[in-house]
DNA sequence: AAACCTAAGATTGTCGACAATATCTAACGC
DNA sequence: GCGTTAGATATTGTCGACAATCTTAGGTTT
């Protein structure tokens, strides 16, 4: 569904590599469980080879551990472990925000408007997908008008899977939704006013109690 | 030389990846430059299918670049790659700072305090090999001090060998010794009072003093 | 009964061969 | 002469088999 366009799978170890990591966000495969070559060159219908490429670039994404002669793991969620993430988002998440007011354009901070308005339509209307696709979009866009490719692929291709996989397997973000456009509002204010340092500060802020609320899911479950 | 001694080859893919990554770091294996799997397998006497796996590993690294069907290429050195890479490195050293102020144990920042005193006597001897091992090391210490399993694998596993790349093949860093002993001393006595804010602020100012030195270096070229 | 060795089974690591794709070369048509 | 196409060559992707290592089960010894 919300598959981005410009993963398109050319290899057949592209392919098998997109559907693992998605059973694995999705908790399909278990996490924690361990993963057998021989078993998923079954289950996926290619060779081993195959596998052990796709399993290869699952560990680039932090989504499994490997241990020589041993074998390979889906990592185990945690709530330290979902600390450790947010921390590391936070602070790469900042930056981000902070290279977005430097360096986007007038026009996709427009847009970036745009996407808001819309969203307030959405949360005024008391349609609450808006969690899911919506505040993911918000992200990116910031995250890629940050212009700086290093922290694109740090964030895209590696972190936000994982992010993705702790809020499916512990249920959607709740009731946030209306207190995180406020927020959303005022990165984005930030960020039009060319103000660095202030939208820094601001996702910090909203990363922090973004993960507050799915921790204290975490251990009332 | 100074080869991390957890970093011990057990498989033959293992000891292809390290040397490899070393020879790229060193340039041995020119930066920007196409990597063949044919080639490098007759040159490290190994097969294709554990070059492959090295490739792979160092992927991760941000080492090489792939493109399917296509190959593998050594990542180029560029002025705005600098950039980019240090604005990451800021980012994340900066919340290692700010998480080994709260994390360490007081054993630990003694320790951190011994290594700054050993290097200050260097420095008075007029020594200049404390760029290199030095350095290193005190970031490490504050690095593995986050107690961050996320930070640490990113930035030892990751982010560290091209910075080191960058140092090595632009010529290590110069006259700035003894300015950036100070700013040493500072984050540690922000650490050792337990003053996360700062310490994350000092760092990161150092990291930004750090990579004007290197960027002056780079364009005098 | 507990700890230790041993052998069998299962799993990962490595290899060489074949298939699919891309790149280079040269001939052809306009 | 230049662009295009077709074939030849080289490179990467995929496969199945074998080797090396780990794990498990069973028996032996103390």
């Amino acid at each position: 569904m919300t598959e981005n366009p410009a993963e398109q799978a050319i290899t057949s170890a592209d392919k098998t590599f997109y559907q693992l990591r998605r059973d694995i966000v999705e908790g399909v495969v278990a996490a924690g469980s361990k993963l057998s070559e021989a078993d998923l060159a079954g289950r996926y219908n290619v060779s081993r080879a195959v596998i052990r490429e796709a399993i290869s670039r699952l560990e680039s994404c932090h989504l499994i551990e490997r241990k020589a002669n041993v074998g390979a793991k889906v990592v185990g969620l945690s709530e330290q472990g979902l600390t450790e993430l947010y921390q590391v988002r936070e602070s790469l998440e900042g930056m981000a925000a902070r290279l977005a007011a430097i360096n986007m354009t007038d026009e996709e901070i427009e847009k970036l408007q745009d996407l808001l308005s819309s969203h307030f339509k959405t949360v005024k209307t008391g349609e609450t997908y808006y969690q899911e696709a919506g505040d993911v979009d918000f992200h990116y866009r910031i995250i890629l008008g940050s212009k700086n490719q290093h922290l694109i692929n740090l964030l895209v291709n590696g972190l936000y899977h994982l992010i993705r996989m702790y809020r499916v397997q512990l249920g959607m973000a709740g009731p946030r939704v209306t207190t995180a456009f406020d927020e959303h509002k005022h990165i984005v204010q930030a960020i039009a006013n060319r103000d660095a340092e202030l939208a820094e500060m601001l996702m910090r802020r909203h990363i922090q109690y973004t993960q507050r609320n799915l921790a204290s899911k975490l251990t009332s479950n």
